[in-house]
DNA sequence: CAAAATCTACGAATTAATTCGTTGACATCT
DNA sequence: AGATGTCAACGAATTAATTCGTAGATTTTG
């Protein structure tokens, strides 16, 4: 009678996967300070904190350990693709009824692409024009 | 210390929206109808609940409402552009660390387009390197 | 070795999100 | 008018997410 766990990783779990996706393997202090260093605009939290939400991955199979050292060694189990992939497939459906070309569209003009950027692009698109022939 | 509130609309507003910007004017009856029938894959929700969502996107000021009726009718107070573009920026920077490339580049291969959006997609491409020149 | 620092684990507290039940007002039907 | 149905408002209950404090173990330092 309320709601059901998300299916994907939170917006924090999140913000720590990006540092181990990154930096490979990571104790929890390694990933604090990353974040807290290199925090955007968001609240600072405390080790504590860090700690227990990369606990919770743990458990959800996030991430793995190594619990042979005193600090754990943790390091994602997930793979970055297949995180966005899920992430982007779920907002397609959500946020732009399942249309990807929306989904380009606003992607392209939230953010000023180089050209090279623009050309990797459009060799995606010869791509998948091929495949369709 | 505990969470600070979500800025944009949650995942159920987001549903309510998306049948606000296609259908128009609706009153909550319409909106649970077109929930229930048209909806994916998740659970079924009651009356109350459709209608206790729409009372706080209203506070929040997400809808708006004409309460002359008995029934209350309600329209979307902000546009569906603006939501979208809100959403793929900020998951540009959590997800994608910034980079429009590797979002397009999932949702290109996250669905099948079309031959005509491909096009589309060519032509905004077209566009902004214009624009860059 | 003793003191200080560091780390994990446990549990508590707070909040947003979500879900309904119930009640009273109003409308429609017979 | 009386019975039936619809709707808004209120409040309660549940859960995930988030945040730390504290205790106990381990490591490092003087």
């Amino acid at each position: 009678m309320a709601r059901p766990r998300n299916p994907g990783p939170t917006e924090r779990e999140l913000a720590i996967l990006q540092v181990l996706w990154e930096c490979g393997d990571c104790t929890v202090r390694q990933i604090q300070d990353k974040l807290q260093s290199g925090r955007n605009s968001n609240s600072t939290t405390g080790y504590t904190t860090t700690l227990k939400i990369m606990q919770i991955m743990f458990e959800k199979k996030l991430l793995k350990r190594d619990e042979s050292g005193h600090a754990h060694v943790y390091r994602a189990a997930v793979t970055r693709d297949r995180t966005q992939r899920k992430i982007v497939g779920r907002m397609l459906d959500q946020v732009f009824g399942g249309s990807a070309q929306r989904l380009v569209l606003h992607a392209l003009s939230a953010r000023k692409s180089t050209p090279e950027e623009l050309a990797e692009i459009r060799a995606l698109l010869d791509e998948i024009e091929g495949d369709n022939q």
